[in-house]
DNA sequence: CGCTTCTTTCAGAAATTTGTGAAGTTAAGG
DNA sequence: CCTTAACTTCACAAATTTCTGAAAGAAGCG
């Protein structure tokens, strides 16, 4: 099975070729962004399969890796809540989904980062001294991203709504 | 001028080594968020003057790099819009200027990534089928990326108003 | 015009990051 | 129990990135 004719179906994409395609060029754009390569890869991968899951073997094939770095990227997006794992029950094989709406509150709660940005940055202001111009320029960076930490919540918020009428709210 | 008792204020911070201390624990931040090392320095750095701007020689001192490592620095964040450059008439000397509110416009300008994204996504959907269970992920994932674009620009036009109302509404 | 002062570019050394093979660990199933 | 199938960890080689010194390029100023 190695022909490149026909492939496996013609009417709607789903051959390998165009599936790494979209795998590999939605996964640049994810390191252009900042993430680690193979993490952005596997992501990608599991993106665009047709369960939203595969398995380490799956992942390894498509990508052409090896275990390690199946383990190892996988394990940087289940820490970053992009990825669950799963297991077929009396199997020792997992499975790692993406959780349709999971992933992108997931990308949104950059609120960790966000919370550490704002720590430091009232380290700033006192460490500099809040009477000063740059402890006031850091004190309104410090108010500005307490802002959008909240704003993001509320923003979620109406997306779920938004979603809802646009797909019929899944769960 | 290397003695450690009174340094150069006592009164609100402002002496060289709690400076340091703050520029490198927030560089730190920006780096674990993805910013290369050199930019990250150089902005915190930058954040943390009381002009809000600094000549390449004075960068290059607090920080302890080279010229070139400052140039290219700057550039990057140039590039991304999170400093100005200005040159006071008359003197081939630059300075490097944070922006007040300008560095985190151009933070939430993540515009042109969501732009990319949104277009990586696209390809995904059709080359995928938009009638597989993959392309509607896909779709629905396009459809959140859309979403936010909308409101962050929503989100920016509120701050301006409430900074306006704490602050005291600076140009 | 040429000197001087800044900045930028470039090639390469040093450090860091990345991915692999191989050994190690755990649990299912005989 | 022992075997086997899966995932994980680890040390290391390869690739990449990062920063520097040196040279080159602009632009003010005499």
């Amino acid at each position: 099975m190695t022909d490149t004719s026909g492939a496996t179906d013609t009417s709607g994409g789903r051959d390998a070729e165009s599936v790494s395609k979209f795998v590999e060029s939605f996964a640049a754009q994810l390191v252009e962004a900042g993430m680690q390569r193979m993490p952005a890869r596997i992501f990608a991968a599991l993106l665009s399969s047709d369960e939203g899951a595969m398995t380490s073997v799956e992942l390894g094939e498509q990508l052409r890796i090896s275990p390690a770095a199946v383990s190892g990227g996988v394990r940087y997006l289940a820490q970053q809540h992009m990825v669950s794992r799963e297991r077929e029950p009396g199997s020792r094989r997992e499975r790692y989904r993406v959780q349709g709406n999971q992933w992108y509150e997931a990308l949104t709660n950059r609120e960790a980062v966000l919370k550490r940005w704002e720590s430091a940055l009232g380290e700033g202001v006192t460490s500099l001294g809040a009477d000063t111009p740059a402890g006031r320029r850091m004190a309104e960076t410090l108010a500005f991203f307490e802002f959008v930490d909240g704003e993001i919540a509320a923003m979620m918020e109406r997306w779920r709504v938004h979603r809802e009428t646009r797909f019929g709210g899944a769960p």
